[in-house]
DNA sequence: CATCAGGGCCCTG
DNA sequence: CAGGGCCCTGAT
């Protein structure tokens, strides 16, 4: 366990619109241990340049005024560089810094996306995860049910993870590629894994061999950084969604729907059971176009935003098998 | 008790 | 390009 202080705080003004709630939790994800959320409350782990610090925000503002306090966590007190980089990168991850004005301006009256903009006005994407940590979630996520996912990240968390309290929080992080090449894959399978061992350490190596940078693959468009990823060994077409939308931020994608978000998106889009996944993805992209990955965030959180405040909805529950 | 699909992906033929 | 196999687990 690893108990850090806080060391640091300021108050940082996102570009409005900004909700933070929306932004910051997704309702959609399956439960982890890699955050606490309250509401207008955040906290997280972040691991940068070899360091590990607790992460708090705290909403201050309005969706039209957002004001958000970032309190630092450390073992020692962070140098005015070490701020200005934690800063740098969780401005980016919750896109403080992103102006999505557009988006608003171009669907506000948009027949079908104007009640989910007019709801979750101001929402973002966002993701705590670096590319890795976001990697090993979707390797989590591969070909299994929700509650295993589940179950295999406690157990791989609680062993090679690492526990951070801070705030009173205790919040998990993943380990480091170099951490986990060490580890046999039996041990590893021990932990009811299965074949999922092997990625874990490939794709560790990967990341450690090719030098596989973030940074370089942020500044990439969207093909090209789809691209390289799918050269990973284990990095399909839905663990490459997953990245590309949540880890590197891309809204003007949306060419891939798994089957089980293929029944969730025809109720949604079209209320009937099942509508083809070409058919969802040419009417996402046509009516809403180099946004099309975003529009389709609104209505996907929002049905999740309600199951979240208390609302049975009996058809989703099946799709979702928590 | 056995069988099987599941929030994919790789490999083979 | 289709289809089998992979790990394990809860559901049937």
């Amino acid at each position: 366990m690893i108990n850090l202080n806080k060391t640091f705080s300021t108050t940082l003004k996102p570009i409005p619109p900004y909700n933070f709630d929306s932004t910051v939790l997704k309702p959609a994800h399956y439960p982890d241990p890699l955050k606490v959320y309250e509401a207008g409350k955040y906290w997280f782990v972040l691991r940068l340049n070899k360091k590990v610090y607790g992460i708090k925000l705290l909403n201050k503002g309005v969706v039209n005024k957002p004001e958000i306090q970032i309190v630092i966590f450390s073992k020692t007190k962070p140098s005015q560089n070490e701020i200005k980089d934690i800063i740098e990168e969780v401005s980016y991850r919750f896109e403080f810094q992103r102006d999505i004005s557009e988006f608003f301006k171009k669907f506000k009256k948009d027949k079908v996306l104007s009640p989910f903009i007019k709801r979750w006005y101001g929402m973002h994407g966002s993701c705590a995860q670096d590319l890795y940590g976001l990697l090993m979630i979707g390797i989590f996520l591969q070909n299994t049910v929700i509650k295993r996912t589940v179950q295999m990240t406690k157990n791989m968390l609680e062993k090679y993870g690492i526990k951070v309290k801070f705030d009173n929080k205790e919040v998990y992080y993943f380990w480091t590629p170099e951490e986990i090449i060490k580890i046999p894959e039996k041990e590893l399978r021990n932990l009811k894994v299965g074949y999922r061992a092997k990625l874990f350490i490939k794709l560790s190596q990967s990341f450690i061999k090719e030098k596989i940078n973030e940074y370089e693959l942020r500044q990439l468009p969207v093909e090209e950084a789809k691209e390289r990823l799918l050269k990973l060994y284990g990095v399909g077409p839905e663990t490459v969604r997953i990245l590309l939308v949540e880890a590197l931020h891309h809204y003007d994608i949306f060419d891939h729907i798994a089957p089980w978000q293929q029944k969730i998106y025809s109720r949604l889009l079209f209320n009937k059971k099942l509508v083809s996944v070409d058919k969802i993805i040419k009417y996402v992209n046509s009516k809403w176009g180099e946004w099309a990955g975003l529009a389709a965030s609104y209505i996907w959180e929002n049905i999740f935003w309600k199951r979240k405040q208390g609302k049975k909805i009996d058809w989703l529950e099946k799709e979702i098998r928590l």
